[in-house]
DNA sequence: CGCCAGGTTGATTTCGCTCAAGCAATGTGG
DNA sequence: CCACATTGCTTGAGCGAAATCAACCTGGCG
């Protein structure tokens, strides 16, 4: 039998991360139904938050670890469209629109997410107006930056746009080492990197490849090293032709 | 000197396009609120609505006609996002966000187009929160539009992206002939179509002549015919593999 | 008339995809 | 514990799509 692994100790009262999300804006009031009618779970790394195809029940809040969200493209290959982090909200589409889910999302590695359903998202947005607001500003951040990653998937090579992804994932996962090189552990497998810069897994290889024989980042299995992170920001100049 | 070709005589009451969009919501007295405020003006086909840079003073909504919105990468190449209609808003990413434009816009065709200011938004916003909740939806859409074309551009070949446009610009400014086929005004020059697909002017005056060799459209200056129309559906199967 | 913007066409090169093989790590059933 | 599949990654060879550089054509328009 499936275990629930719910854990009823949480309480949106000292959620860290929520204090900085759209969620900072409810009264205690409000807090306490929140808490009470939110969902804690863990999940295990790669373990599926919800799925395309599926009605959409409620909205998810990262409070530890991370998420992907996926789509599938009419050819049936899987495209990793974004991550999301603690604080972030995930499933808002097809909760406001009352509409199935069109993208799955799965964890990122060991989180803590919580379920919202849809019904108490709906009381909250009714008894707090500005909650509304907050919603909007998020999923407005959200609109510019799939436009940005539009307008760069436009113009630039693959190459230039895995070192934009890599200077994104070092923002989230990398450590300065003592020398002042930084280090991360990659989340993702080189087939979802590829996918999330439009490239065959094949093409990822051997851009990774290029970038070692430059000297600009060094990949060993999951974990990638740049000892001199000036020469990624220095890959994205545009040539700079003044 | 520029005479303001503000136009006194419209209202928001008899406003078409507004039964169907966000503003339906509003109440008689907000409806008031809204045609005092709100300046309707006449654009030029081709004449600036806004520019990146500037500062965010309210928001477009589109009357008659149309408007595209662009973006400049990093290069300086000018790239279409997309073009919005009669019903649509424009220009909230700046006031809801309380930045400076990201993007411009221009009139796509001689058009209608109000311009409600930050204040009256906000004041809308905040006295009727079913307006907020219909923004929500606006945005929703529009990020899941942005993550459709996302998810196009990573797979699909120049070709078949030029062909999603000319089926969406089609379903736009299409009229079905009397033998069945549908014939357009194409709305836009031949290097903002190219910018929408990402692809160079070059490469779309190639694709633009195999596809006329392939018998599928008739391209002449701008106007462009598809006798028969399922040839561009046919296109666009992802070769149906079962 | 010359000039220019927008568009087409050609030649060439570069980039990225396809197909294919090989390899290491991991798992599985006998 | 071994034989064998499986999965994720790398590498190679060949090819096709698209970018680049360039010439040239057309229709305004001063």
């Amino acid at each position: 039998m499936e275990r629930r692994k719910i854990m009823p100790g949480v309480n949106c009262f000292e959620c860290l991360p929520r204090e900085h999300n759209e969620w900072s804006v409810l009264s205690d009031e409000e807090l306490n139904l929140l808490t009470q009618a939110k969902k804690c779970r863990k999940y295990h790394a790669g373990e599926s938050i919800f799925a395309i195809g599926e009605p959409s029940h409620g909205v998810y809040c990262i409070v530890s670890g991370g998420a992907a969200v996926r789509k599938i493209d009419a050819a049936g290959n899987s495209i990793l469209l974004h991550l999301v982090y603690p604080g972030g909200t995930l499933g808002y589409r097809g909760v406001l629109l009352d509409e199935e889910r069109r993208s799955s999302a799965e964890a990122l590695g060991p989180s803590k997410i919580c379920f919202i359903d849809r019904h108490t998202v709906q009381t909250l947005l009714e008894r707090n107006p500005t909650l509304g607001q907050q919603f909007l500003r998020r999923v407005v951040t959200d609109v510019d930056d799939a436009h940005d990653k539009l307008v760069r998937n436009a113009t630039l090579s693959n190459r230039t746009k895995f070192v934009h992804l890599l200077l994104a994932l070092m923002n989230r996962h990398g450590r300065t080492a003592t020398d002042g090189s930084r280090v991360m552990e990659l989340p993702l497998s080189r087939r979802d990197l590829a996918s999330m810069i439009g490239a065959r897994h094949e093409t990822l290889s051997r851009i990774i490849g290029r970038l070692e024989e430059d000297g600009v980042a060094r990949f060993s299995g999951r974990t990638v090293c740049v000892s001199h992170p000036t020469s990624l920001l220095h890959e994205i100049r545009p040539s700079l032709l003044d």
